[in-house]
DNA sequence: GATGCGTGGAT
DNA sequence: TATCCAAGCAT
């Protein structure tokens, strides 16, 4: 650190990320103006609503399962209005088996928000966005930039393993969004709002189908001369175990086979169909049930009869 | 800041 | 087969 203050005479002002990254933006941007994926989302005639749609889904859910889920969704609900109209629990159903089914639930909820708080229409501002439930850091830059081209920085998980590569020289980012990854972005972002919407896209899609986290296709990615990672030649990975989470025989997955059974069924269903769901561990059943109805995905109807909430 | 929260395809 | 990973968020 020290070194680079004295070393910098001309443009000591300058975060040295500048100088390292700013090169990578009009490669990257030129790569996705031909490479760039065609996903309903990113069509010009796709509404912020469509935007917010498609974000929630994609968190943590592959493109490819999203595609189906999310032309239906837009296809009956094509307003948040149309949304709010309906319970919370039809939003879960139509949510299928993308997983987290609370994304649905705040969906909906966000879809209520907007409606009661701004007349219907998506906000365009990143507090307002954030104001929204399920809606975080990630995802009101995402609907800002997207949907609205504002200037903004976008970090998801694919933005901040380039960054990691081409900027930092490491494998992977951190786990979550680290102070250095905001600092990073933030010297990257293009003065232009249109440019820097673009660029939050680009270099997403770059780590999405170029810099991926397994098998990496340098060969294909435009900036791969530039990167620190590469330059350095790969280094593997040194840190502690990146995740490392079984989910066979958790309570997520009881969760997930008890909210199927709701999910496949119209109305309620009494108490006994529920538990012939998960019978390995009766203990854990009920956890499982106790925690879908404190979070509302799951409501009791006269007695001992569940359903989707209502 | 660490945890909990679904699901399924790829390796 | 087991592990990794996929446009995170809320608590």
């Amino acid at each position: 650190m020290a070194e680079r203050t004295t070393a910098r005479t001309t443009d000591a002002a300058r975060p040295p990320e500048f100088e390292q990254g700013s090169e990578l933006v009009t490669p990257v941007v030129a790569w996705y103006r031909t490479a760039a994926r065609d996903l309903p989302w990113r069509r010009p005639d796709a509404t912020p609503w469509a935007v917010m749609v498609s974000e929630f889904m994609l968190q943590q859910t592959p493109v490819v399962r999203v595609l189906p889920v999310y032309e239906a969704w837009l296809d009956r609900w094509p307003t948040p209005a149309a949304l709010a109209a309906e319970p919370a629990g039809e939003a879960v159903r139509a949510w299928g088996r993308l997983g987290y089914p609370r994304r649905a639930q705040r969906l909906h909820a966000a879809a209520s928000a907007i409606e009661e708080d701004f007349d219907g229409v998506v906000p365009d501002t990143y507090e307002d966005l954030a104001s929204l439930p399920g809606v975080g850091e990630y995802t009101a830059g995402a609907i800002a930039s997207f949907a609205y081209k504002k200037r903004h920085i976008v970090l998801d998980t694919n933005v901040r393993r380039v960054l990691a590569r081409a900027v930092s020289g490491v494998e992977y980012p951190a786990p979550s969004t680290t102070p250095a990854d905001r600092r990073i972005a933030t010297a990257l972002l293009p003065e232009q709002p249109a440019d820097a919407a673009e660029w939050a896209a680009a270099s997403m899609e770059l780590g999405a189908v170029v810099c991926t986290a397994r098998t990496p296709r340098c060969d294909e990615c435009p900036v791969a001369s530039l990167c620190t990672w590469v330059a350095a030649g790969k280094p593997a990975y040194d840190g502690p175990p990146r995740r490392g989470q079984t989910y066979e025989g958790t309570d997520r997955q009881a969760r997930g086979r008890l909210l199927a059974v709701l999910r496949d069924t119209h109305g309620s269903v009494p108490r006994e169909e529920l538990e012939a769901a998960w019978t390995r561990d009766v203990a854990q059943r009920e956890r499982a049930l106790s925690s879908l109805l404190a979070d509302g995905l799951v409501v009791v109807l006269d007695g001992e009869r569940f359903a989707l909430a209502q």
